[in-house]
RNA sequence: GACUUGUUAGCUCAGCUGGUAGAGCACAUCCCUUUUAAGGAUGGGGUCCUGGGUUCGAACCCCAGACAAGUCACCA
């Protein structure tokens, strides 16, 4: 079914037809020998610029300033705008002017993908530009681009600002919005800093499978998915975590993974069901020294980024500086809410976290109980990068038992803006341990706890061939990245977040008049449109506005046909499925 | 999931107490050889998110729904 096309659509596409029929190939096959970029010209023009005589270069055109026989367009690349002089008589030095005059002026649009060849001068204002020699179609544009425009003072114009097209077309959004295609290039810096970072240190990358027949290694709700040639269920991975240890027991001594995980749950300005987490596990180590590892790590990512340790972030300036602050848990808590949890009982923990006016339910245990506590007073206010440690053995089954402190684990969190931006423990690895956390685990969700884990025997096989001790970590890179880059939400930093799909059903959905149309065209395929109405009139009432609301939906979805007869009658035909 | 706000031209947005749908940019035609949010003149362009209802009459009021954003809940 076509599409119905706004007016400057059929403008373009009119422009199209006639691009073609003066023999210009509006989609050529051959390469355009581009030789230099926007961004090189405004930086290095000035100080050499013998270098600039003869440049090809290409780009989208985002505007054009005519000027009778001469005139000025903006070409964007992807490293910026620059410029361009076109002069009538210069790219059509004969008697045929149709190349500026048509096509220049007329057949080409904003948006238009055009190559130039030509040299750089600076313009009686002052700006860089590039005086055109040569100008090539390479790919013509059938939809209107929004314009955005900056004035002498940096003021943007008609901003392309609704947060849905923006995040639906994302395409249009890094046409014309430079600082969003900032912040992409600003995450790709940061995980290629870390991964610099983690090769530096000799860890290896690796790949572990996103389908997983048990999903582990976090506690979420998971996405289910059926593999139809083994008819069995599989899980998209709501971590890696198992996997990884799995290689630590195999004999490598550091391994990473950049990890998409999926978690099917609620979506917020800092959820969405796919996200990014690095995890790393390096052999013989603790949580102690992974906490050193994380405080250099994301300071040189600051560096490699901003070229300095403090970020702007909202209203708040973020240090990353070593050393971080450090609480324990149970430290934390007590400097924030004044209370001190360490001895309490899950009983008492209740009665305590009700007297906070935090909302407890049956299915809390003791560490769900302090996490909650923790997370509504605490973590709001920890701006500055702050390391949490110590956590209750409850809240963390994959966590070695601390060695000193009863009931606690060996784990720490970066807290950062207020939000966690990793998660370490120095790694359980006793088997018998772990399978009893499992199946504390297990009694949790029969308590209803829909994110408590489910038991692993596989994985718990390899821990019982021995896993050497091992230090964890799982750093959220969507977080680390709206931090770096002073996003408010995560969908800034994901290039396609996801969005409810936005089709109407309407389209395949027929109301009781469209029905009975249906109904009565079923016993006469084709008829004379006149006496249909009065026919389906006479049995059923449907007004005539109703009636050709009906038709009209009928043929957009193409179930009926009206064409003319030989006598010049329209005629309805009802196709068949 | 709850609440609040929003949805009008390709884009950004006005639209009063219910009375024929508005502007700027963009687009079209014309003028203009160093402009720059270029300028001047003229013109075309609408499923007012969808479906019901009230009304002589609905972009506007009422009901239901869709989508989005924000806040909260959920997400250790």
């Amino acid at each position: 079914m076509q599409r119905e096309l706004s007016e400057q659509e059929i403008v373009r596409r009119d422009a199209l037809k006639k691009i073609k029929d003066l023999g210009i190939n509006p989609y050529p096959a051959d390469l355009f020998p581009v030789d230099v970029t926007a961004k090189d010209i405004h930086e290095n023009y000035e100080r050499d610029k013998l270098s600039y005589k003869s440049i090809c270069i290409a780009g989208r055109l985002m505007g054009t300033r005519v000027m009778g026989k001469a005139s000025f367009s903006e070409i964007q690349d992807s490293t910026g705008r620059i410029q361009v002089y076109v002069n009538r008589d210069e790219i059509c030095p004969g008697d045929d002017k149709t190349l500026y005059n048509d096509v220049y002026k007329k057949l080409l649009d904003i948006g238009d993908i055009i190559g130039i060849k030509g040299y750089v001068f600076t313009t009686q204002v002052g700006e860089i530009t590039i005086h055109a020699t040569e100008l090539v179609l390479l790919t013509k544009s059938l939809r209107p681009i929004p314009i955005v425009k900056t004035d002498k003072d940096g003021n943007i114009h008609d901003g392309f600002n609704d947060p849905e097209t923006r995040y639906r077309q994302r395409y249009v959004d890094l046409i014309v919005n430079p600082h969003v295609k900032d912040a992409f290039i600003k995450r790709t810096q940061l995980t290629n800093s870390m991964r610099n970072y983690l090769n530096n240190k000799g860890y290896m990358e690796v790949e572990t499978p996103i389908l997983q027949p048990i999903y582990g290694g976090a506690a979420a709700r998971p996405f289910k998915t059926h593999h139809n040639t083994l008819d069995m269920p599989l899980y998209l991975r709501i971590a890696n975590e198992l996997y990884l240890k799995r290689l630590i027991v195999g004999g490598f001594d550091g391994v990473y993974e950049f990890a998409k995980d999926f978690r099917n749950e609620g979506m917020s300005r800092f959820h969405n069901p796919e996200f990014t987490q690095m995890e790393l596990y390096v052999a013989y180590k603790d949580y102690e020294w992974m906490m050193n590892l994380v405080e250099e790590m994301v300071e040189k990512i600051a560096m490699d980024i901003h070229g300095k340790t403090e970020v702007q972030v909202g209203e708040n300036v973020i240090n990353f500086q070593r050393p971080w602050k450090r609480f324990t848990m149970y430290g934390a808590i007590e400097h924030f809410a004044g209370i001190d949890v360490s001895e309490m009982t899950e009983a008492e923990m209740k009665a305590t976290a009700e007297k906070l006016g935090v909302e407890v339910d049956e299915t809390m245990g003791r560490g769900k109980l302090i996490d909650e506590i923790f997370g509504e007073f605490c973590e709001p206010k920890l701006i500055q990068p702050t390391f949490i440690t110590d956590y209750p053995v409850e809240m963390s089954p994959l966590a070695k038992k601390h060695r000193e402190k009863e009931g606690l684990v060996e784990r720490f969190e970066a807290i950062c803006n207020g939000k966690e931006i990793c998660n370490a423990f120095s790694e359980l690895n006793d088997p018998i341990d772990q399978r009893e956390r499992f199946e504390e685990q297990i009694e949790l969700g029969k308590r209803g706890d829909e994110e408590a884990m489910v038991l692993d025997e596989d994985f718990l096989r390899a821990i019982e061939y021995g896993m050497p001790p091992t230090a964890g970590l799982g750093i959220g890179i969507d977080r680390l990245s709206m931090i770096m880059t002073n996003s408010n939400s995560i969908q800034d930093v994901l290039f396609f977040p996801q969005m409810r799909a936005q089709k109407k059903e309407k389209a395949l959905v027929l109301n009781d008049d469209e029905k009975a149309i249906v109904a009565y065209l079923k016993s006469n395929k084709t008829m004379e449109i006149g006496a249909a109405k009065d026919a389906i009139q006479s049995t059923t009432e449907i007004s005539n506005k109703k009636w050709d609301k009906g038709l009209k939906t009928l043929r957009e979805m193409g179930v009926i046909s009206i064409a003319k007869n030989a006598e010049g009658q329209a005629e309805i035909t009802l196709i068949e499925a």
